[in-house]
DNA sequence: CCGACGTATCGACAGAGTTCGATACGTCGG
DNA sequence: CCGACGTATCGAACTCTGTCGATACGTCGG
């Protein structure tokens, strides 16, 4: 114990010691929920053909056959999507339709804004 | 074998044919690596941190006090995004410096906001 | 020239995610 | 009432990812 740690706090400080903020936890823990949920090819084309769906909702009568996947890994993906909120699901009859959450999108969206802007500065 | 399957193709058909459009495989895939390098906290955190920083880009040797987590865990997930093309590194002396990539962001950004933007209709 | 420093890579482990077949649940048609 | 249909859930196998300690590489200061 009680190494020769004798090098004190900071030597160089070559670089500025506080360049960019730093996003609270809670924050970042909410964006990348939102991200995981659309890491996955198969849940990017399910949200944009739910999005851009004549109603605004679509069925999941079609997407096994549309996507070249089974049925079970397809109710996977659509409950990943309703977990994150990204979109909600209404059972008509014995179909399922779905329909995206625009608010969820626009903040993935406003932080990817905040970040393309660049920094504040300028 | 040679089972019963004689209910031929399409019996009722109650929801529509072609709601939504299906993007291509390709798009689906680079947008969902993209969301796949952002599908975690640490990264969501640091992608915010250098792209608000004060000249564009910043250094590295701050960010593992900062966000709570091990060199080369931090070396790791930088790699991710420089893989997926969010930010880029170049190396001043020994220290490494990162800057984000506008033009890959609003790949992700402009697919959200289709998103957002809801179907064509109306 | 050599030690100190910042960074990247390697190996290993735990944990989560993806995929499918099989199966259970709820609903419509005859 | 019962079979057919659409959907959700379960279990299992495989892969991917996150995390760390240990270590190698490249650079600066004395």
């Amino acid at each position: 114990m009680t190494l020769d740690v004798m090098v004190a706090g900071d030597p160089g400080e070559a670089c500025a010691p506080e360049s960019g903020e730093l996003i609270p936890a809670a924050r970042a823990d909410c964006l990348a929920e939102i991200f995981k949920a659309l890491a996955d090819p198969a849940r990017v084309r399910l949200l944009a053909h739910i999005a851009t769906a004549e109603h605004g909702t679509a069925c999941a009568c079609h997407m096994p056959d549309a996507l070249g996947i089974s049925q079970p890994t397809l109710s996977h993906h659509l409950k990943k999507l309703v977990s994150a909120g990204l979109v909600t699901r209404e059972r008509r009859g014995r179909w399922a339709h779905y329909a995206a959450v625009p608010a969820v999108l626009d903040v993935a969206r406003d932080f990817l804004g905040e970040a393309t802007d660049g920094p504040r500065c300028c």
